[in-house]
DNA sequence: ACTCCATGTAAGCGACGCTTACTTTAGGGT
DNA sequence: ACCCTAAAGTAAGCGTCGCTTACATGGAGT
C-alpha cells in the first residue's frame, strides 16, 4: 500500500483544472466529460463533485484561469511601448492567444448558460476589458466605452474568424505581417485626432 | 386506424430540421439532443438516421439554413442604398440577426469540428461572405480580402459581444443608436478615399 | 489515542448518441 | 389486381455521460 497511490490526492481542485485545460486543447469542449477530466487526475468519476458542483462550474474555473492568462499575454505584449503601438501590439497578442489556445478561446467567449453565475469569472473578463478601456481613459465615459467596445469586437472577431479558420479560407498563407495589416487601420483610426 | 398518425411520416427530413431550429432557439445548442428532436416530430429515437448521418449532419443543416436566411436578410437590408449607407445597413443588419437568433448565429460559427466536411455549409458561407466581398471589387486581390476580412471581423466581433451580453455590460442600455455609432466609424474608415 | 469531517470510492439512475434487427408501407412492373 | 422491392419507420440494446447516494478512509486537532 505505500507505493500506491495516496488516499487523498492533496490539490485535487487545480489538479482537476489544469488536467481539464490540457483535455480541451487536446481534443475541444465538445469532447471534453467529467469522467475523463478524473480518469487523467488519477481519482474516481464521484470525486470531482467534492470540489466543483459540476461540470459546468469547472469550466467555468477553466475559462477564468484562461482570462487571467490573457490579461497577463496583453500586458506583457504591450510593455515599453508607446501608446498607439502598445495598442497594435496587445492586438496582436490577443488574436496570438486566440491561435495558440483556439479551444481554450472558445470556452471564454462561447455559449456559456448564464455566464453571470460565475462572479469569478465576469468579474476575470472585466479585469481583460479594464486593460484596453485605459488606452481610451482620455475620452468621456459613453465615448470612452464606445471605442473600447469597438475595438475590442475587432479584434474579438478577427481571433474568431482566425481560429476558424476563415482568414487563411479567404487570404490564403495569412502570416502576421498580413494580421499587422488588418489590424494597423483600425488601431490608426481609433488613436487618431488624440492627444497622448 | 385510419385517424392515428401515418406511418410515413412525409418530409421527416425538413421537419426535423425546423424541430431542431426551434429547440435550439428555445433551450441553446448544448441543450439539444437528438431524441428530443425525434419526440417533437413525434418520430421514434431511431427514425432521424433514415435522413441524416448523426447529429452533427442535422446542426451543420440547421446552420446552413442559418447562412442563407442571413444572406438573404442582408441583401433585403441593403436594398436600394447608396454603397456607403449600404455598408452600414448591412453592418447593422448583421448584428440584428445575431441579437434575434443568438443560440442559430453561435452554431453558425461556434466550434464545428472540421467544419470543411460539410461542403454545402462551408458554401453557404462563402456566398455569404462574398455579399462583403463585393463591396471592395473595386480593390486588388490580397488589399480585397483584407478590407472585407477587417470589416466582417467587426460585426462578427460586435455581434458575438451582442449575444454575450458585453455590450450592455460595459455600455449600458446600448440601442440602435448607439449600435450605429460604433460601426459607422469602421464604415466610414473603410470606405474612405474610394471612388464609387 | 481518539474523534471528526473533509475527501475519497462504489454503485446506480436516467438520458444520451448510435447501431442492429425487424416491420410497415408506398408505388411500379407485369 | 397483384406481388416485390426498397424506402422509411420501430423496438431494443450497447456503451458513455452527468450526477447522486451511501459508505470508506485517514489526516488534523485536542
Amino acid at each position: 500500500m505505500s507505493t500506491s497511490q495516496p488516499f487523498h490526492h492533496g490539490d485535487l481542485k487545480v489538479a482537476l483544472a489544469r488536467c481539464a485545460a490540457d483535455l480541451i486543447e487536446q481534443s475541444g469542449i465538445e469532447a471534453l466529460s467529467l469522467r475523463a477530466v478524473a480518469r487523467e487526475a488519477g481519482v474516481s468519476t464521484a470525486a470531482p463533485y467534492r470540489h466543483y458542483a459540476n461540470k459546468e462550474a469547472l469550466l467555468a474555473e477553466v475559462a477564468r484561469q484562461g482570462f487571467v492568462q490573457l490579461r497577463d499575454d496583453l500586458v506583457e505584449a504591450g510593455a515599453g511601448l508607446e501608446p498607439r503601438p502598445e495598442l497594435l501590439a496587445q492586438c496582436l497578442g490577443y488574436v496570438h492567444f486566440a491561435q495558440h489556445h483556439p479551444a481554450l478561446y472558445r470556452l471564454m467567449f462561447g455559449s456559456f448558460p448564464d455566464k453571470d453565475r460565475y462572479r469569478e469569472l465576469t468579474d476575470a473578463g472585466d479585469r481583460l476589458f479594464a486593460i484596453l478601456n485605459a488606452r481610451f481613459s482620455h475620452l468621456g465615459g459613453r465615448q470612452r466605452a464606445a471605442r473600447a467596445i469597438g475595438c475590442w469586437a475587432f479584434v474579438h472577431g478577427l481571433a474568431l474568424l482566425a481560429i476558424d479558420n476563415q482568414l487563411n479560407r479567404h487570404l490564403p498563407d495569412t502570416d502576421e505581417a498580413d494580421l499587422l495589416d488588418i489590424l494597423r487601420p483600425m488601431v490608426e483610426n481609433y488613436t487618431r485626432a488624440v492627444s497622448y
